[in-house]
DNA sequence: TCCTAAGCGAGACGGTACGTCTTGTCTTCCA
DNA sequence: TGGAAGACAAGACGTACCGTCTCGCTTAGGA
């Protein structure tokens, strides 16, 4: 049988530190321009237990996208409805204001904000299927894919804006577009 | 007055081998996964050639982006109103499918979609103009952020079933999802 | 207080590999002939490696003609007396034949002679002022050219012949060649 | 039968152009860092008429030396007598001393002196056969190299020490330190 | 005097080696 | 015994130089 397991709190430690590390060097350089010599110098921690943790540096920032998304799954359960994880989102971006104006706007962030785009667009399609979406999977699949790209634009705007806006009037924002261009689907 | 310049015919001839051969290669391998070795090969050009005509492989990838820049910028001038680009695009993506597709489903495609989500944008602003869109400069950016986005989704959904409709009725499904999005700024 | 080293064995079993690739090269295709690549290949050592333990191909050399100097400053001291040097070089050479062949007799290697010569003059030095020489610096500097050059001729015609002459008896002709030649300095 | 030549005027201008340029560079830069481009820029001539006239720069220098060794012959015919070469070369030394301390001293000259010193050897040589020297060739061989590495170590050193001392003086102190070394085997 | 072949300056090009950089693996040594 | 320090192989990068090659312009020397 398998071994229990014992949670060694130094690997906890450890993880975050690279998190930390990765995150504060993106906003430092951004995503592509990073080593993963910056990060485990940055970190203070020896070349091998990098490895040892990740296997490499995109995975290390997966990791903390898989927060983002947990964090954004949770937030629809507690808020159910239509499009329930935009305010999370939005706050989300606004406390890591930094973080984010290194990756929306530069050229090396697009992959991670594709990625980001793959997470709402998974959480949507739990939406219009809980809605009852009528309609071929390919036909959701259009709806939902519609939907992120218009949600990320959004975002994009108002993160090259400063986020000075109240993201209760974002959200709105997002909700007026969306809804009317799906109104033809949503009947 | 300035010296009228001799077109030495071998620059030309270079630098579409270049292209072509990047365009084979990203089919190929991706984008990422391309080196510059890997496309001099192919061109059978000498490194330095290489390095004369383009600073990296990015650049000449952009030569080749601004080809579709000027073809669509060229098709909205002769098929005026909104969204002219619109059909353009999509017929151009089909005709380079293999291409298209190695871009827009992959992660290392991310920062090129970016770029054409760019142009697209910047197309779409100069409709917003002609049409007289009412509103702040912060509105029309959002507008165009959101038609760009929603656009770009919708392509990237289409490729991603083979683009097996015409391009016409995809042209009606973006015009739909799109219009109906922004009727509430253009009343 | 200086940290005391931690002599890390795999660093100079690297050297040494490097120094016997290096030589191994020059005796196969010539000391310019010789690339980078071609040692490293032969080593079986990365690139960044080599760099790392010598700036050049050149400084790589160097290294081993330091060992060659080393070994000739400690016979001398065995052997004291004028040209106390001249078996132990005669001795090397000979046997390390297919290296110095293919240094004495190329241009590439003129270079690498030129080294040997500095080498050679330097103890003929040591060895004028032990035996109390005569005149201003400038003169025994003039002896000291005049000896390692006429130590490095004979040398040369030594090894064109093939080296087959016993060393002892080379060393007797550069005694008497150089000894008479300087007679009217040592009086 | 072969045409008669019509010799174009510009052919001899170039090759002039060529040399002075390299000579030039030399004392610039050394002649290791001297580049092809270098020489072209300098003598403002094609780079293909560079190649049209000498194979490489190597041949370009070799020309030159080959001037030298014409010069030597032929002041060798005018004063015969052993060492008729001498007082030539340290006189054209001396005349040309930025040049030629450029050359000596320097690593990257190593292999040019390296060829003054096989001329001087094959002048030598004939000397000695002249002179009637008795013994195997490989005996003449040896002291006509034991002859020519004398007269480079003093014409070094001369040149080191800035060639302030009058030529006549320097040849007196090789036929010193020469004849009386061969004295044995001349006899 | 003309005109025709050559010499030439300019520079694009394929190729090769360089020295630098980063990655992911492995070893050593210290706490 | 686990982790920091860092050596290492692999291989891409961007630069430099080489020797070959077109391209037109100029110019000598024979007609």
């Amino acid at each position: 049988m398998a071994k229990a397991k014992k949670p060694d709190r130094r690997v906890q430690r450890t993880r975050q530190l690279l998190q930390d590390a990765l995150l504060a060097m993106v906003i430092e350089k951004g995503y592509d321009a990073t080593t993963v010599q910056d990060i485990i110098d940055r970190a203070n921690v020896g070349r091998a237990t990098f490895y040892a943790h990740f296997p490499d540096k995109q995975t290390l920032l997966t990791s903390r996208l898989e927060d983002l998304r947990g964090l954004l799954t949770e937030r629809r359960r507690q808020a159910p409805g239509p499009l329930g994880f935009s305010l999370a989102m939005l706050e989300h971006a606004r406390s890591h204001l930094p973080l984010y104006r290194a990756i929306v706007g530069r050229e090396s962030g697009a992959f991670i904000v594709q990625r980001i785009h793959r997470t709402i667009a998974d959480l949507a399609e739990l939406d219009l299927k809980a809605l009852g979406f009528k309609g071929a999977p390919e036909q959701r699949r259009l709806a939902v894919e519609f939907l992120a790209g218009a949600f990320m634009a959004v975002l994009t705007w108002w993160l090259d804006e400063g986020a000075t806006l109240p993201p209760e009037e974002i959200d709105g924002i997002v909700r007026r577009l969306v809804m009317q261009g799906l109104a033809i689907k949503l009947a």
